[in-house]
RNA sequence: GGAGGAGUGCGCCGAAUCGGUAAGGCAGCGGAUUGCUAAUCCGUAGCGGGUGAUUCCGCUUGUGGGUUCGAGUCCCACCUCCUCCGCCA
């Protein structure tokens, strides 16, 4: 949720902030209905002061008659709060509503653009492998060793869901400790989180607004299963309130995401990069104001680190203003390189919520000064799936093995995925 | 799924008769004092509104409704936790 008091005091940098973001939000109708709930809101404060000073006369009252006379006389003031009351409450409801719909704004350094075509590289890391034969893609790496299943899936699940088997199931819980340990070793604390979250939840990480068509809902139980643990690890503290010394609050997830991929039909539909269902380690902060850019930095530092493990060539990208995601008010993507497409695919996310999901989680935290809202940042450590691609691909040999990167030996019993 | 019990101001404990308008204690934090491995004393809930500022007003007893002049207290629904039964990896 944004700040009201922000938007009442700066409502052309608002707007401009959402034009930026491409996001339609009427800023004028927010301020127009802001004022009246204002006034409402103060006729209605008299009124129920005039009610609580007439219950104290007659609970103070001595004679009987005295205390009949006060109580019919407080059944008209009684009727006219209700109206009153119901008048707020409408008017409420319509400020709430359009308030959700105001998503963070971006920092003054984030690239404007559109969409992701405006995206900007940063840097590049890693030498890209060459080949002296032609590279397979993961699916047919995956289908030649009996590593990776997507036909039997469909069977049983339908599009866009995989069996890993056999080498690839002891390759992620590999990559999995590797995460783990890179990260507790920085202070994160590690946690297996609810793959399910209520709705109030999901709305107050800023997934709903827009961006809720990606989201599985189980209609019986109106419960959301998590799209990334992120979505699970800010409610976790939801009515909190933190003391300064103890943030930054580190932790790192491990869970299953779910995403129903509405409206990419057709795109990436063969072998594992876009399915419904993948395992990820993801890294969440809590921090002060003051330090959330230091902290975003250190995020990617941290996924930055796990890729040169892996030996993965990479990008790391600045997220334009049209390609950020309500919540964040600033987004860098690592790209893995891909040799069966000769491109970089995503792989890693890391963004900067500052207070947006905060207050609406109402997360704050206390020095000697007052109470304010904390900032959320979030940053992949490893999406297994798209992880898993880019090692099959970017380390295979003409022999049509896979070499396993070094980091990940000492977690394995083999060297290299092999078959004779 | 069935039966019973519970939820009180960032945290922990906890009082409030027949409905009369949220005591107190601990911890933490701030300050004072003493002077030495600490003790004592004072202050301190949050949010919203309003004001130049202070005073001030309102809301909050798990959540949302209802009854009432007035609800922690009565009624309804839901949430969470505990106990027992059933089912179950």
């Amino acid at each position: 949720m944004f700040d009201i008091k922000y938007i009442r005091e700066n409502p052309h940098l608002v707007k401009d902030g959402c034009k930026k973001k491409q996001v339609e939000v009427d800023i004028d109708k927010l301020l127009e209905v802001d004022k009246k709930r204002r006034e409402v809101q103060r006729s209605l404060e008299e009124i129920k002061a005039e009610r609580n000073k007439a219950n104290k006369m007659i609970s103070d009252a001595t004679s009987k008659e005295e205390k009949d006379k006060l109580i019919s006389e407080m059944k008209e003031v009684k009727e006219k709060h209700a109206a009153l009351n119901e008048e707020f409450n409408a008017i409420d409801e319509e400020f709430h509503g359009l308030l959700r719909k105001v998503p963070n704004l971006p920092f003054d350094e984030v690239p404007v653009g559109k969409d992701d075509e405006e995206n900007k590289v940063i840097r590049k890391e890693g030498e890209l492998p060459s080949f002296d034969f032609t590279p397979s893609d993961h699916l047919d790496i995956g289908e030649r060793m009996d590593i990776i299943d997507t036909k039997r899936a469909a069977k049983t699940s339908g599009a866009r869901f995989t069996f890993l088997k056999n080498e690839v199931v002891l390759l992620q819980m590999a990559l999995i400790n590797l995460c783990l340990e890179v990260t507790t070793k920085k202070g994160f604390a590690p946690v297996i989180t609810p793959v399910m979250l209520k709705p109030e939840m999901m709305e107050a990480m800023g997934f709903l607004e827009r961006g809720g068509d990606d989201i599985f809902h189980l209609e019986n139980d109106d419960l959301y299963l998590a799209g990334t643990s992120e979505q699970v690890i800010g409610p976790m503290h939801a009515k909190e309130i933190f003391k300064q010394k103890d943030l930054p609050k580190r932790y790192v997830g491990y869970s299953t995401c779910f995403r129903r991929e509405a409206g990419s039909y057709g795109k990436d539909t063969k072998g594992i990069l876009r399915v419904h269902q993948f395992d990820k380690v993801e890294m969440f902060s809590f921090t002060t104001p003051e330090r959330s850019k230091e902290e975003h930095d250190f995020l990617l530092s941290v996924e930055e680190e796990i890729m040169k493990l892996l030996e993965i060539p990479y990008q790391v990208i600045d997220i334009c203003t049209g390609d950020l995601g309500d919540p964040a008010a600033k987004k860098y993507d690592i790209e893995a390189w891909m040799p069966s497409q000769g491109k970089y695919r995503e792989t890693h996310s890391t963004s900067n919520c500052t207070d947006f999901q905060a207050r609406g989680l109402d997360i704050r935290y206390k020095n000697k000064e007052g109470t304010f809202y904390v900032h959320t940042l979030n940053g992949t450590a490893l999406a297994m799936g798209r992880t898993i691609i880019a090692i099959l691909e970017n380390n295979q040999t003409k022999e049509g093995n896979i070499k396993i990167p070094k980091a990940l030996h000492k977690y394995l019993p083999f060297t290299e995925i092999t078959r004779s």
